[in-house]
Formats: structure tokens, C-alpha cells, sequence
DNA sequence: TGCGTTATCCCCAGTTCTGGGGAGATCATC
DNA sequence: GATGATCTCCCCAGAACTGGGGATAACGCA
């Protein structure tokens, strides 16, 4: 990573699983940046509200930090972390996402440093060298966690999850299925347990985040 | 697509959601396969158990159809699938994946016909172009989709939506922003009232599908 | 053959949400 | 000065959800 980052005309680099939720688990996070930013990004918890990591989750292809509010509107909360990474010696950078469903949300980024511009006609080699670098540490540490921490729903149970995302109520789903009312409150039941939540509503969010079901299913048809 | 799939030296390349059937709403489907092949990948609904989509679900990057086992283990329904594709005029070929949060998974692939070979050292072009023409489908689908009118939420509404998105009740919401609990019920009944929907469920799912709270809000600080 | 998983169904008590009906205060805008 | 939007609070009845406890049958796997 420090090779090809400085072969491309970069200064720094984070190749990293976004970790939110699950502080336990084994994730890729590979990181060059100056070590004032780093701190505190870790200390202000900005994993989940960064604006770049968040950008990254709405896209497929790599984007130019500069460009971030194509992608994503940015709050006065937003342009202040961005102005405080950029303090912190962080200039412009291409961050490429890495998502595959049901496992964590990832990115591949390269920083210049503050100051410096970014040539954008390296869009295309960065989005290549972030996807392979972050498959290939993917790998890596899945070779050594070969643990997978997502809980997953039988198929029954995700489909009633796709109509309680739908906002249908157990009597509902029930005729859709056309089984009991009961048979459906046991799955949905059974589906709030894997996910060790209670509330149906956060169960919804919880499988859409991590690809159980897909907003597809829900506004689709 | 023709164009480049050809000047790559393909014959063939589908660019699509993995959708469970009939072209859903919003969803990217461009194709160009052997029409019989379509057809019968569309009449067995394959999108589910085709062992392509299927392993482009587990990785981040392209692959070529001939290694697939390399990435998930084939079982003898999968071998005739393959097979059956082969006869149906389908050679080696790359996917490349493409996923997204929330979203329908996808993939975009160019195949070789029948008895071809593949040049693996393809597969980097491969990837970015499926790549960004994954995206590139994925933001033309969206310019032509019906603009549904997209409601706005106060900005309490929207602190209420995504506590409920966080699966808080009614009370623990009064409790965090320290307001009554009738207040919470009002809130939450006038977004429901701007969404036109009538569960808390679908509100938050709808609020976070149009963006007015995002992921981050529900998993994040 | 036994064990685990899944899918199906049932009961009950207590909590939470939903859909009606109100009202008063502030603030900007016209 | 009126009007609309927003935020705050209140009451109530019925529907829906949650968290316990059960049960049976089918299936694959060891």
C-alpha cells in the first residue's frame, strides 16, 4: 500500500472496514494518515458520520473528496470535519467503495496532502488499485477470522421482514403468505432474535443495511 | 455497451440488478445474451440461484465465470446451470460485481461465446469498465424514475424519525430530546402524515430511502 | 436413529402504536 | 394584523406489537 500510494503521486492512505456496530470484530484497517487525524476521528467516533465513509455508501465507483456533495449533502457538521482533515494535513483524495452484502462496509482511499491537487484522470487507476487492494486484505483477514458475525435469516423469515419493511402488519403478511397469524409473529420473532434487537422497526433497518433484503423489495412491484 | 463489448473482444455483456423477476422499479436490466438463454434463465428464475450471481455476491471485485468455484463450491444443480449455458451458446465470461447499501445487487459481465477463450489478463479492464458502467446505468435508471414527490420533515420530525428508525419508543424519544411524550406522538403522526403511510416502520424506511435521516443516524455516535 | 434447523401453529398478559379529537405559543411572512 | 408553519402538550379507544410459555411435522446430517 505504501508503494503503489507513493507510485501514484499520493501521500497517504486508509484501506478500512467501517466499523460501527461491531467493535469486536476482526476488520481490515490499514492506515496511513497523519496521526493527529487519526485521533481524533477515532475519539469523535466519525467512522459513521464522516461524510466521505458516508458518500461511499451511496455509490458503486470511486469519487474525488472534492466532488463528495455530488454525491451526499453536506451539513455544516460535514463541512467541518472536512476543513478539520484538512488542518490535520489531509488535502484532496479519491475513495473508492468496497461493499459486499452482508458483510461490513469498506473503502479503499488515497490523500494528498493539504495543499496539493489531485490529477482526476487517475480516478480510473485508483478505483482499480482500491478494489483489488481491499479484496485482497478482505482475504487476508478472512483467512484469520474465518468467523462470519452477520446474522442471516431463513428464507421465510426474510420474507416476512421484507413485508414488515413494507409496513405490513402479522395479520397482513399472513394472508400475503397465506399462512397463520401466529406462524408469522414466530418468525418475526424469531428474526428480532438473530438480530438481538426488539423493536420490529429497527429489524427492518438492520437487514436492509446488511442486504437481507434490499429497498427493492420493498417499494418494488 | 455493444460497443465496447465488442472492441474488448466479447460477444456478449448483461448489465444488471439481481432482480427476482420482471424488471422491478428503478432496476438496471441491459442485456444481451443468446435470446434462449434469456428466456430460460428468466422462466426457471435463475437471478436467485444462478452460481454467477450467486459468487458475485461474495466478492468485491470481477471474476471469471471458468473460476467460480474458487469463490463457492458448486453443487451439481449449479454444474448443469453452467452447462446449459454453455449449450445455450454462453462461453467464459467476467462479472464484476456491483453493490450498494440498501440497494438491489447487481453486476455487470461480458462473456466470450461458446468454445472461446478468455484472456484472463482482461479482467482489470474488465473491472473498471464494468464498473462504471454499473454506475453509470444505475444513475440514468434513477433520472428516469417517476420522481416521486419526495415529502420534507421538520427538523424535530426528522430527530423523532430517526430515533424511531433506532427502534426507540415513543418515551425513550421524549426522554433523549427531552420533550413530552405527546409530543414525540405528534411528531412521529405528523411524518407518518407527510409520508402518507400509517406505521412507524415504513416511515423510517421511506425517510432513510429519500435521505431526510441516513444509516449513520441509526448506527452512528 | 437422534439431533438440529426450519416452518407451522397456539395462548396470554402487558406494552406500544395508531387515529381521532383538542389547545396554546412562537415566528416569519404577507 | 392575519395566516401559516412549527413546536409543544393533552385525552381516549381500539389495534398492533412484544415477550413469555407451549406444540407438531418435515428435513438433512452425522
Amino acid at each position: 500500500m505504501a508503494e503503489i500510494t507513493k507510485a501514484m503521486g499520493f501521500r497517504h492512505y486508509a484501506l478500512v472496514h467501517h466499523v460501527d456496530l461491531k467493535p469486536a470484530v476482526r476488520s481490515v484497517h490499514i492506515v496511513d494518515y497523519p496521526q493527529d487525524w487519526v485521533e481524533r476521528f477515532q475519539a469523535r467516533r466519525l467512522y459513521a458520520s464522516d461524510p466521505i465513509h458516508r458518500a461511499s455508501h451511496r455509490t458503486n465507483v470511486g469519487f474525488a473528496w472534492s466532488a463528495v456533495q455530488s454525491i451526499i449533502s453536506l451539513t455544516a457538521a460535514d463541512r467541518s470535519i472536512l476543513a478539520e482533515a484538512y488542518e490535520a494535513g489531509l488535502g484532496d483524495g479519491f475513495t473508492v467503495p468496497a461493499h459486499i452484502p452482508g458483510e461490513l462496509n469498506g473503502s479503499c482511499s488515497f490523500a494528498m496532502a493539504a495543499g496539493e491537487m489531485l490529477d482526476h484522470r487517475q480516478l480510473p487507476l485508483v478505483q482499480l488499485v482500491g478494489s483489488f487492494a481491499f479484496e485482497a486484505a478482505r482475504k487476508i483477514s478472512r483467512i484469520h477470522a474465518p468467523q462470519s458475525e452477520c446474522p442471516s435469516l431463513t428464507e421465510r423469515q426474510a420474507e416476512c421482514v421484507a413485508l414488515v419493511a413494507r409496513g405490513k402488519t402479522d395479520w397482513e403478511i399472513s394472508q400475503i403468505l397465506g399462512i397463520g397469524q401466529e406462524t408469522v409473529i414466530q418468525h418475526v420473532k424469531d428474526a428480532r432474535d438473530r438480530y438481538g434487537v426488539t423493536k420490529r422497526t429497527l429489524l427492518a433497518i438492520r437487514a436492509l443495511f446488511d442486504g437481507q433484503i434490499s429497498f427493492a423489495d420493498v417499494f418494488g412491484r
